[in-house]
DNA sequence: ATTTGATAGTTACCTAAGCTAACTATTAGC
DNA sequence: GCTAATAGTTAGCTTAGGTAACTATCAAAT
């Protein structure tokens, strides 16, 4: 079988068991993946608008406009004031970011879980690999 | 920010990224991530039962009933009659198997496209890794 | 041989999370 | 100022996962 087929069976496999483990981690907190993923991105971020993080996770608006309909139903998230009104800037508030880091531990927990064994150079070269496969996603979607 | 950390935030993306374009790949033969992904079990090992699938895939039951039934609607399914009449024992049809090799070929193309530049040793020792990541998840999943 | 328990699959139903199409409200460019 | 583009929303569809409860068949123990 050629080493591409092996490569991506087995990546979508561990995709599939890691997406698993870490719902179960999330539903604790009355979490889910999208959900995750926005509260990640504004950890790392501060702030974002819906179309920022639409381009990110690469999804369409309307997903993104109901994800954080959620988050901010439950608290999570805060309104940021800009002078552009069209655009709808938000971060975590208080309350979500308290919850981010209880969850971040968690997670954690089960990404070094899953990692344990794997140097970090290793880590490192195999997240090199991944972003410039992401690259060449990327730029297969030019036409933006 | 921690190295595991890194690795997941790209290992997501990337994912993300890849279920797209696999898709709009996939589409173009009326195809679906979850079909594809039977069929492709199909190939590599000749048949299978439901529960094999769902333990492969790590689904459950009634998701593999449901993906079966609609590619056994499409016909590109047959079945294989055993002596234990509980178990359903499924095949690719003529038509599936027909169909199968021309979606992988787009498909090959796909991959080798996303991993152009990364030599095949990189590529094996990245699966590797991926297969002791998973391993570590299906030992967490023990109580089976 | 019969009963009991396990296993394979199905049915019905719920939910998350993606999508498109069509819309409003702003802003930017000419 | 008018027109284009951009940000976001609404409505509605679909895939694909999940549970709970069920039937049919088989295996094992008594």
């Amino acid at each position: 079988m050629k080493s591409s087929q092996e490569f991506f069976q087995q990546f979508v496999l561990l995709y599939r068991s890691f997406e698993h483990h870490l719902n179960d981690v999330l539903n604790d907190y009355g979490l889910y993946r999208a959900q995750w993923s926005i509260l990640h991105y504004l950890a790392k971020n501060e702030s974002a608008t819906l179309v920022e993080l639409a381009h990110y996770l690469r999804v369409e608006k309307p997903t993104i406009t109901r994800t954080i309909t959620r988050l901010e139903n439950i608290g999570y998230l805060s309104h940021v004031p800009g002078k552009d009104r069209r655009e709808k800037r938000v971060e975590m508030s208080e309350s979500g970011a308290t919850l981010y880091v209880e969850v971040r531990k968690a997670v954690d927990l089960l990404e070094e879980g899953i990692l344990s064994g794997i140097s970090v150079e290793q880590q490192q070269e195999t997240t090199r690999i991944m972003k410039q496969m992401h690259h060449h996603l990327i730029s297969k979607e030019q036409p933006l």
